[in-house]
DNA sequence: CAAACAATTAAACATTTATTTAACTATTGA
DNA sequence: TCAATAGTTAAATAAATGTTTAATTGTTTG
């Protein structure tokens, strides 16, 4: 993650319905939805809801797969973990401090809930 | 969090010179930088950097306090990590998954890095 | 192949956001 | 009190963003 990029992700989910989007995708899971289904659930447009799916894949945040006529979007969740650890980066200088975390990690992060 | 407050904060993020001014203060700890301090920095006059603390400032991600004359800003690491939490929320439904990491908890997250 | 459905693209318009220069307020100290 | 320093506010302009309606592409099925 490097500075261009944490801007243009933060962007993406800088605004009520693509955050909006961007949650309920985080929340469905892997598989993920149809774009028109989370239209819906979003209450835009079909249009309005492509617009703002663009700028999230674009970030990288959402990826999208097609299934015979239906667009299936579901959550980068690596992407999401990659802009958090960036946020959180060498916080305090690298002294401990309270907001510190696990530190970032190369690899997946496994760490149940 | 909420939503509106979440689309506040990463709006606020969601900008070079915010973001490297808040990554800026979050690296110098608590204490904070002075406001000239920063611009110097960051490479930006006094007046942009008035216009985007103020930004910061009321999403609540910076705190501001007088001394003489310098005005200090410093990261509210709190408000960082709410915003964090909201994003990863009900990750995956509920259901264990990669990308979970410890769960949001309304004290104080303590844990060194 | 034609009709219906799912989704994206295009174009026009309104709204927000960022940057710049100049003016202003407050604090320190000669 | 006058000059200098630190920072914010104001106003004007330039640039990016979001919304809407209509048209288009691709897929399934009668």
């Amino acid at each position: 993650m490097n500075r261009d990029r944490a801007v243009t992700s933060l962007a993406a989910l800088a605004q009520a319905s693509r955050l909006d989007a961007f949650r309920h995708l985080v929340q469905a899971g892997p598989g993920g939805l149809a774009a028109g289904e989370l239209a819906g659930k979003l209450g835009i447009s079909p249009p309005a809801l492509s617009f703002h799916l663009r700028g999230l894949a674009q970030a990288g945040l959402v990826r999208s797969r097609q299934q015979g006529r239906f667009v299936y979007y579901s959550a980068a969740y690596d992407a999401m973990q990659s802009l958090v650890d960036f946020l959180t980066e060498n916080c305090c200088g690298g002294s401990a401090c309270a907001p510190a975390r696990a530190p970032a990690r190369k690899s997946t992060t496994r760490r149940t809930a």
